[in-house]
DNA sequence: TTGAATGCAAAGCTTTTGCAATTCA
DNA sequence: TGAATTGCAAAAGCTTTGCATTCAA
């Protein structure tokens, strides 16, 4: 992940904020507040303001992915092509554990009997995670 | 949908207010705004918060579900059991189209790979519909 | 009659925005 | 230097909540 030469070849600039911001980011989808209280603790002083610009700015170019879990607020997580994941979400503890499949068949399906254009799409399962059973 | 008796045997009270609002909740996923203004505009008048409520109620009750689509906001639909289905959401014009799919396998292979326990899932397509390609 | 539900107003969260100060190129 | 970016504060949008009033049972 070349952060730097990203921003740099899409005309905006490189600073600390930014890249501070990137790297608390994983595959594990955070909220704004986890992200904003994690540079807190790694000694980072930046605005909350800074941290949703930064965050508005990587999902447009297309390093970082926006999603809801029915918690009214916002999710982000890296977008890793090798890695295409979706989520288990439990409804007890709210653990969100990743999970791999292979969902082609969906898209074909789709493309065959619609119009529609794919992009991407969300899946996400709700239940109840191994520990909360 | 017999609302009344789905109300009477959980305890609650069958108000015109939630009667109304019940009404206009269809297949189709509305914003609570959207249900709002369908409200007021068959002249029916119901404070926003009372369509909040009766909406947690009823996605309490299961009878209604809520979705997020990335606007920072919810919408809800009917929930239906003959008429399980996901969407195909229009990056360009908002439109949101309802498709039905067979996804039982990818239940099934969860269910062998995972200790995870579903109890439902949510699925959305992101791209262009035929109107906007 | 009486406890539950509504309306109203206020507040709580998440997210965005205007503007002066700062900083990267 | 000069435009882009940040911090700060305010505001905007969605949703919830406290409380007096109303209403279903």
């Amino acid at each position: 992940m070349d952060i730097q030469k990203l921003l740099k070849n899409n005309g905006y600039r490189v600073t600390t904020e930014r890249q501070h911001v990137i790297n608390v980011i994983n595959e594990h989808p955070l909220t704004v507040q986890e992200i904003y209280n994690e540079l807190k603790k790694g000694q980072f002083d930046i605005d909350l303001a800074s941290v949703y610009r930064s965050l508005n700015l990587f999902v447009k170019l297309g390093i970082v992915r926006a999603l809801e879990l029915g918690e009214g607020k916002k999710r982000y997580e890296l977008v890793e092509e090798h890695n295409h994941h979706h989520h288990l979400v439990c409804n007890n503890c709210g653990s969100i554990e990743n999970i791999t499949m292979n969902e082609n068949y969906l898209l074909k399906a789709i493309d065959k009997k619609s119009k529609f254009k794919i992009d991407h799409h969300h899946l996400e399962f709700f239940g109840r995670c191994a520990n909360c059973q």
